[in-house]
DNA sequence: TTCTCTGCAAACGCTTTGCACGGAT
DNA sequence: ATCCGTGCAAAGCGTTTGCAGAGAA
């Protein structure tokens, strides 16, 4: 997970897309880098309060939603909450019923290739599969023999 | 979009479902199947209320969830808001980001066959792509002319 | 009677908004 | 002095929950 990038890249990184890079920002896009779990707000908040104890909420909410404008993240919407990742090569997203963890999976075309566009122009596209992971399906072969 | 189904047909489909095929149910499917534009439960509200007065949003709230367990229908996550959509065979969602119109595209092969699902197994998807429609592109195209 | 469908009101969770403080230029 | 990042509190919105009343079997 830790990929330990130096502080100046984080900050050439945000420079980069004409992002300010206050503390709060590098603190958030390096959180990003380290944790490819497709975080929420909640998760996000929760982890990062434990360094900064005056952080707030809206300040995530705001980043992030500067990040995706800037298009450097984008946001993926699962039941009722959004979630955050920074890879913005196409992908799609795999959600775990049992263990509700998020896995990214890699397309093999381009799924406007596989898709009918009947004459519209697309922008954007996300993908969410939901099923049985990899792990929980091991978990459960061990529990049955 | 009137497709006139017999009521009693409507209740056979609930039926063959498992669903006690009460007024309100019957409604609300066939508001359904009348309205292919993925109402979400507060259109559906304020249109089936016109008829019935007492109607609550409970109520659609509780025969969505159940008709989307029988498998009657299917729901989409847009941005904080579930959609709902009786079109149960496998498709993509195209998004409007001008006119919020949301369309059905067919897609060309299954779409587990495009990712690597790496091991997981799928139970059921759903792909939404963003952009803009070709209803709104040929009114740009109006207003450049 | 018993079970379930319905509906009101309150609670809930995620997100946005309004506004004020404070730091940077 | 101005601009912008931050943070608190409140509001907003879609949805769920608890509970009571109505209706069907």
């Amino acid at each position: 997970m830790m990929q330990n990038m130096p502080v100046n890249d984080l900050k050439s990184v945000l420079e980069q897309k004409g992002i300010y890079p206050s503390y709060h920002r590098i603190k958030i896009l390096k959180y990003l880098i380290e944790h490819r779990t497709h975080p929420s707000v909640d998760m996000i908040y929760k982890d990062l309060a434990k360094e900064i104890p005056t952080l707030s909420k809206t300040t995530i909410y705001n980043t992030l939603k500067l990040f995706v404008k800037k298009g450097l993240t984008i946001s993926i919407d699962f039941e009722g909450e959004t979630r955050y990742d920074i890879f913005i090569e196409p992908h799609a997203h795999f959600k775990c019923v049992k263990c509700g963890r998020i896995y990214d999976l890699p397309l093999r075309t381009d799924l406007c290739q596989n898709v009918e566009l009947n004459g519209h122009s697309p922008l954007s596209y996300q993908i969410v599969i939901k099923g049985i992971c990899k792990h929980c399906l091991e978990a459960e072969g061990e529990n049955a023999s």
